[in-house]
RNA sequence: GCGGAAGUAGCUCAAUUGGUAGAGCUCCAGCCUUCCAAGCUGGAGGUUGCGGGUUCGAGACCCGUCUUCCGCUCCA
């Protein structure tokens, strides 16, 4: 691929990060890639709008990503799933509980805490207690009953009965959604700060990640409605109907793009977290007992396709999990090596049936597979894929803003995209505004125009127009000159070389396609 | 949410102790035209993030608020 060709030394890697990330930002900015959402009203904070440019390259990006993953495998299928989803969705899929966090903070040492996990904690302490006393009587007494022991002892009995008056406070202070008393109860605990060692406390706040909205024509009781915090969900709803009408035979998987929405108690980072974001996810769904052997296969799969964009294989990294999250029991993440460190890119998780399972448990529809080949049926097990778009397109634009060092002492800006992913596959130049070359010009690019986006120049010196191209990325730039009138060449200039080359204009297209299209990416998989 | 820093033209930044908001680049129109940003002429673009206050007078000082970056924190 051209744009790996040339190491090109970079001033920004002499930047500090933050000064570096500063111009991935204004650069965005600048040549319209991304503005701040509403920002006439001064934005909104972590929600951000893609720009002409910023539009075309997110749109490659997930196509380039769409064709790896449905077109280039004939048991792969795609779907576009609704945001708002039936509310119980969420209660199987554990958001509801998940992403219902109390929060309290310490006021000295500015730590915030799960109130519940403080709670739990000091519970935790007095069940020590227990313990300790069960050990020393333990000693003490020959032919010891602990369970006797737990049952009679009056200061175990009275231990025990703290805990559970704690945990029937608690849970009733939960379920009534009083806040106040979940603050009175580490007050009544004396829970201090690990950190400030005080009890010098804020109100405790509910923080819900998900967004909610209501809808009119469902029951009374069930009218609040979310906007989906994941996309995963109308996958693993969807999958028998996709199994049956598909004919999908086990392994198969569904590929799915779209909005997600969290309300992210720190949304931060340009568009690295925000609280509308574009997830690109494939479940792959396989016989149980499969599954280690598939998720090492999508593991090497996923960071070859990361690979492909030739960005730099020294940019990612696998991170795997050491603590999995109920629904799993393997996970790990593709990390990028962003302005701001190795951070998650991508995750490659194996799901179990839990999903499945818990979606079979609400809705009390069976989520089974037949097997024609073992005769029998079963719920499938789950390798999900999942990437998100817009960190992609940060680490694709982050990884590509080079100020790159010229003879003469000279620096020039250009944007190193992968050529499938640049907003304009090529730029068409009359070298002068006169005799005759714009118009050769114009007509070139109708003939272009079909399949490729274009740009189109003939403002200032072609130098000048070479750099703002660099700018955005354009992998190509076509002059037309007074040779052109007499022989139907042009010059092709390439953006990482520097180089030009005459081609004739017939032989434009096919250039362009070898070049600078999503199959000439799909090829080097 | 806490702490720190910042917010002036599309971008990067000026503006002396409080005294008429400027420059470079960009952009637009035109001239010139020579294949790597550098010539000439003209032009557009700002209630100094927003709202109050102090003052004869505020970009600057005070208060509030919004946004952004950094560090905590959080992160299926």
């Amino acid at each position: 691929m051209s744009n790996q060709s040339t190491p090109a030394t970079n001033k920004n890697t002499n930047l500090k990060p933050e000064d570096f990330f500063k111009n991935v930002i204004s650069h965005s900015k600048e040549y319209g890639f991304i503005f701040p959402s509403s920002e006439i009203y001064d934005g909104l904070s972590a929600v951000y709008d893609y720009g002409q440019l910023g539009a075309e390259l997110k749109k490659n990006i997930r196509e380039y990503w769409w064709k790896a993953m449905v077109q280039m495998h004939e048991n792969i299928v795609g779907i576009d799933a609704a945001i708002f989803m039936h509310p119980t969705t969420w209660k199987a899929s554990g958001h509801v509980d998940a992403f219902n966090d109390p929060l309290i903070d310490n006021k000295d040492s500015k730590k915030r805490y799960r109130a519940d996990v403080l709670i739990e904690e000091a519970v935790a302490k007095i069940e020590d207690k227990i313990n300790k006393e069960v050990e020393k009587a333990a000693k003490r007494f020959e032919n010891f009953d602990a369970a006797m022991f737990k049952s009679t002892n009056a200061r175990v009995l009275e231990y025990q009965k703290k805990i559970d008056e704690v945990n029937e406070r608690f849970k009733n202070a939960m379920n009534a959604n009083n806040l106040e008393e979940v603050k009175q109860i580490i007050i009544d605990l004396e829970i201090v700060c690990p950190i400030s060692g005080s009890r010098n406390w804020t109100d405790v706040r509910q923080f819900n990640l998900m967004f909610s909205t209501s809808i009119g024509s469902v029951s009374d009781e069930a009218n609040t409605i979310y906007l989906r915090p994941e996309t995963a969900q109308g996958i693993f709803v969807n999958y028998l109907n996709v199994q049956k009408t598909g004919r999908m035979k086990i392994p198969f998987g569904i590929a799915q793009t779209g909005k997600a929405f969290r309300n992210e108690i720190v949304a931060r980072q340009f568009i690295f977290r925000m609280r509308e974001f574009e997830q690109m996810e494939m479940q792959f769904f396989v016989k149980p007992g499969t599954e280690m052997g598939w998720y090492e296969y999508w593991k090497k799969a996923r960071l070859n396709w990361h690979l492909s964009l030739g960005l730099g294989a020294d940019k990612y990294r696998y991170h795997d999990h050491i603590k999995l999250a109920h629904y799993a029991n393997a996970a790990c993440d593709i990390e990028h090596h962003f302005p701001f460190g190795f951070k998650e890119l991508e995750g490659i998780h194996s799901r179990t049936d839990f999903d499945l399972k818990q979606h079979q448990e609400y809705s009390g529809k069976k989520l089974q597979y037949f097997d024609p080949e073992l005769n029998e049926s079963y719920v499938p097990y789950v390798v999900e894929t999942s990437v998100g778009l817009d960190r992609l397109f940060l680490s694709v634009l982050s990884s590509a803003l080079i100020e790159e060092p010229l003879e003469g002492g000279d620096s020039r800006t250009v944007l190193n995209l992968p050529a499938a992913l640049a907003p304009y596959k090529a730029a068409i130049f009359p070298l002068v505004k006169k005799d005759g070359l714009p118009e050769l010009a114009e007509s070139i690019m109708k003939t272009l125009k079909f399949d490729f986006m274009l740009a189109y120049d003939e403002k200032d010196t072609v130098g000048k127009r070479y750099r703002r191209q660099d700018a955005i990325g354009t992998p190509y730039c076509i002059t037309i000159d007074h040779q052109s009138l007499e022989d139907n060449t042009v010059t092709v200039r390439d953006r990482v070389t520097m180089k030009q080359e005459r081609i004739a204009i017939s032989q434009l297209h096919q250039f362009l396609t070898e070049k600078t299209t999503i199959q000439s990416l799909l090829k080097g998989l």
